[in-house]
DNA sequence: CGATTTTTTGAATCATATCAACGTACGTGG
DNA sequence: CCACGTACGTTGATATGATTCAAAAAATCG
């Protein structure tokens, strides 16, 4: 649990009280390879810290899947949409290997917000984070070629690449999984 | 400065002492067609609320505009990348037309956070609106083709539409100008 | 009205998708 | 431990849809 308030107080400085409180409302959950933590048409309930393990989110569209999204341990995850509307989700949310989470459930996370200024901060990093993880998502779909995300990709985040099948990525990449392939031997 | 507390209190009951130390931040500015909120490479300092007017944000890449956003009257807006992060905006924000606005600085609005437990929930649900926004965008480019994203933007925002010129509209859903004239032929 | 900007149209080009086939790696059961 | 099956990755040929370049038509503005 350590890991979390670690994670926790990257954002916020917490009180041992504060902490206390927060600690309580985790609760600790083991996924097997390819289990589900959220379905198409589920409202999600729940966000989640990922002790150890991977998760990918993705949708099926005219019977393919689209990758959307990948979290690895160390990551906070939820599929904010859907949580934070409470209207159902358009994603499966899958665990890539068998992982450890804690999880925290929607009305814990808000009378947290309720109860503790310093929580409703932290929601609203999170909040702010999760805007600007999305911006630069949207950023390079907007002016980069496939190849450039590639290239991006490998930079930044070459464990992924280690992770994750190649197909999911060319799904992550906007592209099939041809095109990557064809990518990948033009570099 | 009514209207921004109307749009205000879509998100939080404001008191009156809460409001007073609010509209206290709110700074009055008219801007002329064409003229800038901000530059690239500025750090954006403000965000804004549209009382009457028209902005778009869009970049230059090899000598070409890219489109980004609109925003319009009962907008609330700034350039988050740079105002969260006080870093340098990749953006240009431009009135499309002669426009009144109301201002409040990055400073002030921290220190309506800290103080007021409800403006900090106020920031939390603007940084969650902000997310679910972009959230759909990306969508729209991952799922849909041009044609489907010019009929989304048709259904949801013909207001736009009528108030911006068709290059701009290309721009923003991603194709060029004459390719968008080709969609708009087809239907 | 004339000048400039915006939109439309046409033809050639380029990149990715699609379809199909083949190669390779992995793991499970015999 | 091998053999086979399945999932994954690569390669080639063709199709599709947007881009590019060029020019004409239409709309807007002074």
């Amino acid at each position: 649990m350590q890991e979390v308030r670690t994670f926790v107080e990257k954002f916020v400085k917490t009180s041992d009280e504060e902490w206390a409180a927060f600690r309580n409302k985790l609760q600790f959950k083991e996924f097997d390879k390819d289990e589900l933590f959220l379905k198409e048409g589920e409202v999600c309930k729940h966000a989640l810290f990922i002790t150890e393990g991977a998760f990918r989110f993705y949708k099926i569209v005219d019977g393919n899947e689209l990758v959307t999204a990948f979290f690895f341990t160390g990551d906070y995850l939820s599929d904010y949409q859907s949580f934070l509307t409470q209207s159902p989700s358009n994603y499966y949310v899958q665990a890539l290997r068998s992982s450890k989470v804690y999880l925290i459930s929607k009305k814990d996370l808000t009378e947290l917000y309720n109860n503790y200024p310093n929580f409703e901060k932290l929601g609203r990093l999170f909040a702010e984070r999760l805007f600007l993880t999305m911006n630069r998502r949207l950023d390079t779909f907007l002016y980069e070629t496939p190849e450039g995300r590639y290239a991006e990709l490998v930079n930044r985040n070459s464990k992924l690449l280690q992770e994750v099948p190649q197909y999911m990525i060319a799904s992550y990449l906007g592209v099939k999984p041809e095109t990557l392939s064809r990518i990948r031997k033009r570099i």
